[in-house]
DNA sequence: AAAGTTGTTGTAATCGGTTGCAATATAAAA
DNA sequence: TTTTATATTGCAACCGATTACAACAACTTT
């Protein structure tokens, strides 16, 4: 047909409308599926659509709905497996539901937060993700957001606000759980490597850290807990601070696998014996954690169904299925996974 | 100010025209810094602007000038840590020159490939950046950009087109070079794992292995390829075929180091002595390769510079800063990293 | 003083859908 | 047959920025 050959440009309503004959109100009703519009009609559109090579504007559309379809993405780093697969599960369901993700990374400053904010602001995203950088202090940067009603919602690392939705595993629980668990394999002395303490989730891992001890009756040695950024590197550095304690500990938990994977193995080459000297424990059930040797005992964190339950609950409160302003913590479940590195009775040990 | 409690409303360009007595065209051309334009005006504008909290509105922009700064990913899958670290590349890059990324995932599949690149195309991208699925055999649905004149850019697994750019490291000389270690370390009968073929990383990859035999006069054994996807499940499976061979091998270069990792372990764990029975080698020098003991001997494979170049590459095209058109592939470096896993000579094993 | 420049601003059409309201046709009810 | 309800469709005004072209002022040049 000649109708396919009309060149390079843009087929637009108004040309299916011509060439069937109706109007563009009606052809733009047709392919939206309106139920205003005859059956018959509705196909013929389609087809004409088809058969011209039609693709709709989205800016047109967007401009006209106050509406963008896209949801904007703030996190701190891309390059982890923890928030890849994070950004995996968001993928999957935005594109599902069709929306498009625009992804930003912070680079864990505040700052970048802030520009990338303006940014998706200006872009006028239907909503927004965050995950907050290391040295977030407060969310000015997203009152303009709040200010318009659009929504906030915040995954593993949260701030505690009631307009925005926060989605996160029980740290304080799983940390509880990771230190009595050392404790029952005989740990007296445990090191917790800890981060940013601005942020929710290690502050409340060194939460769940004390009260493991308290409820075993241990006392805290506030020289037991090391600050650090959680990097490769701090956790060398945290293995060479811990040679030299007068008294070595028997056990240390880090809040997260990287630094506990380059610590415990700084400590192994040593010559310290894992678990036997120092158990060793981490957090994110990273795959490295799988690798190093003695595997590392850790916490399952559920990062690709964080990423669906938070894109999920977005857009179902833009849809207006659901409210998320009722709601104001989603709790995901996790899971303590035991692995060599912190047993001592020799039973799982092969 | 009351100028400032106007409320919810979006403020426009008609806004602070009318506020300052002058028509919508200047303030559109003072805010985009249009030479025709007074400086006094532009700075009233820019203030009133600035006072009024005007923010541009994207889409009208964007349906007027028909472009959308905008950037299509299209990838197999988000969580590895190389793509990952191409994606930080990117994103970096964009966010500079004000472009937004949207990402997709193929999840390793033609269909889905085709799906987000018609979506892409209706969103109306700028460009595409694109990593094929494994089975992938033409590239029929990029057609419809091709034909627009939109540019398409494939990074590491690329396909071979004259309108397209493709962003790549020398999988040959790579992979020969590996296998040339080896050889080197004393490797007789090395087995290859390869991925799909229909990828030129693969394919290249086995191409440099069977060049490095020829090269060392080794005969090419058949039955040393051992074809799989390349996941840490298809390693362990590797690893148990090996163990059936009648004569085992002396070498094994893995096509990833996910899959090399996971062999060499199983292997490991079956009373195989890695390097001394059997050395090892894989590909992409992700963590775990410093990680698994003996540490994995791999190559460097640059993601985040990928992405960079990759990005760098089509936007100054899009700003006709450059012609990507006579380009039609770019060759990144790349390195190989000799670890523990394939040191026969103890020199280098501590 | 007339004509030509240069600098600055305004007018109005345009990009391509969307949607409230009105109009028409058709069928059902009175 | 008239009235009323229902199903379809069209009209036209948006949404907000961009830009070709015209208009005008102020200043030079001849």
């Amino acid at each position: 047909m000649e109708l396919l050959s009309t060149g390079n440009k843009e087929i637009t309503i108004y040309d299916i409308a011509r060439e069937l004959n109706i109007s563009p109100a009606t052809v733009s009703r047709g392919l939206n599926d309106h139920p205003a519009v005859n059956k018959e009609t509705k196909k013929k559109i389609f087809n004409m659509a088809k058969e011209m090579g039609y693709r709709s504007n989205t800016f047109a559309s967007n401009l006209r709905r106050q509406r963008t379809n896209t949801i904007g993405v703030i996190v701190p780093r891309l390059n982890s497996n923890f928030m890849s697969s994070v950004i995996a599960g968001m993928e999957k369901v935005a594109n599902d539901a069709g929306y498009n993700l625009i992804i930003s990374q912070s680079l864990e400053t505040a700052k970048k937060e802030a520009t990338n904010a303006q940014t998706m602001f200006n872009s006028r995203v239907d909503g927004l993700l965050v995950s907050l950088a290391y040295d977030t202090d407060n969310i000015e940067h997203f009152k303009d957001f709040l200010k318009k009603g659009i929504p906030v919602i915040f995954f593993d690392r949260v701030f505690n606000h009631k307009q925005c939705t926060g989605i996160v595993i029980d740290n304080v629980k799983a940390a509880q759980e990771v230190t009595s668990h050392l404790i029952g394999q005989g740990c007296r002395r445990i090191v917790h490597i800890t981060g940013n303490l601005k942020r929710n989730v290690y502050a409340d891992r060194l939460k769940g850290y004390k009260y493991a001890l308290a409820d075993h009756n241990l006392e805290l040695d506030n020289n037991l807990i090391i600050q650090t950024n959680l990097s490769v590197e701090d956790g060398i550095a945290a293995a060479e601070k811990i040679l030299q304690m007068n008294t070595l500990p028997d056990g240390v938990f880090a809040a997260n696998d990287a630094c506990a994977v380059s610590c415990l193995q700084t400590l192994k080459q040593a010559g310290i014996a894992i678990p036997q000297d120092i158990a060793f424990a981490g957090f994110n059930n990273d795959p490295v954690s799988k690798v190093v040797e003695p595997n590392l005992t850790t916490v399952d964190y559920p990062g690709y169904e964080m990423g669906e339950v938070a894109a999920q609950n977005l857009i179902s409160h833009l849809n207006g299925t659901s409210n998320i302003n009722s709601t104001n913590t989603i709790i995901l479940r996790s899971e303590l996974v035991i692995r060599a590195s912190s047993l001592r009775s020799d039973s799982l040990n092969k």
